[in-house]
DNA sequence: TGCTTAAATGAATAATTATTCATTAATTTT
DNA sequence: AAAATTAATGAATAATTATTCATTTAAGCA
């Protein structure tokens, strides 16, 4: 019997992400997807059983690879404001170097493809921030504010600096990356 | 001759909006358009030549219409810490209280529907938000950065921090939207 | 009141897009 | 090397969705 080549989704997700990039989750269609990824539009079918299955499937992957990046060079022994940094720069990082991916998810949320189920299952991976940020809030180095609070205020400035980045085609060099940094720990600090 | 019922736009605009928080754009069809804003799917064409026009639109009239929101009870003369924070205000209510407008608003970003020049158009609508940063790094008040990076460092955090709250179901309090512009004016002072 | 004009309707049609399937190609197994 | 099995193809079909249009309805005007 003839195997799967298994470079094939790989090459699925990738043309994906391209052209919702390009196009917006509106705008793809399965036959631009096959076309992108260089393979017939039945091939498609072999790999996934639907549209809707395809979105879900590349949603979780892209959710689970930047919950794996996250926390590269991490170590909780690292004192606070270290440990924070590095998390911080494998935020924006992840939305830099990923920016496919990360736009794709936004728009995913609020879709008809993505099943609550998914979203649910997916919400778990970010576990880890939650407990950096309540153990900044307990050594009183961050505001006493609500964690998700603290979260989102820092991620929110991450995604919109990133997103006006790369509209405006703007490299983010390393002195405004410092400059973000501390924007944000002056913010977040107590 | 019969005269055009001058409330249908604004009933379309509202169903448009409806449908596009709870399927995303990607999930939008005109019957499903006329349904919700209870008129025949004919009736969508005698007010607008095709969805790409509908949609486009709606998105000029969204960004009109937030773009004068934003300097409501705003006057120049203000100390600068109190404009500022008026202005704010101004964004997060918008984000709160028009959240299906910023949701669509985010998602035609991406998508095949927004022309450039609608995108370039728009864009002038926040000139006034420019001057206003420029003036708080004139008066030394502001931290020395790029003035986008400022804007997009406050914009973002008030997006997030909405989008959360809505999605967890929970209300902004007094409380919290002090610490959230503690945390903002923190971030941007020098 | 009847005539004129344009709005409104929604079923019919056109266009687009998802999905299937008969066929071919590529491996593995015997 | 032939048989068996599954991947891969892409044209054909099914399903969905945008758009049109013949008809009806409602308002203004004579």
């Amino acid at each position: 019997m003839k195997p799967r080549d298994d470079k094939k989704i790989e090459q699925i997700y990738e043309a994906t992400l391209s052209l919702v990039k390009a196009n917006g989750l509106a705008g793809v269609t399965m036959s631009e997807i096959a076309k992108e990824a260089h393979i017939a539009t039945g091939t498609l079918y072999i790999y996934f059983k639907n549209k809707s299955e395809l979105i879900n499937a590349l949603f979780t992957e892209c959710r689970n690879r930047s919950a794996k990046i996250y926390f590269k060079n991490y170590d909780p022994s690292m004192p606070f404001k270290k440990g924070l940094k590095t998390i911080w720069l494998n935020l924006l990082t992840y939305r830099i170097k990923k920016f496919e991916e990360a736009i794709f998810v936004d728009q995913c949320f609020h879709s008809p493809f993505i099943t609550q189920t998914t979203k649910e299952l997916t919400k778990k991976l970010f576990a880890p921030l939650f407990s950096l940020i309540e153990n900044g809030k307990k050594q009183k180095l961050l505001k006493k504010a609500d964690t998700l609070l603290l979260l989102t205020f820092m991620a929110g400035s991450i995604n919109e600096t990133v997103k006006y980045a790369k509209y405006a085609n703007r490299k983010l060099s390393e002195d405004i990356i410092e400059q973000m940094f501390s924007m944000c720990w002056d913010g977040l600090k107590s």
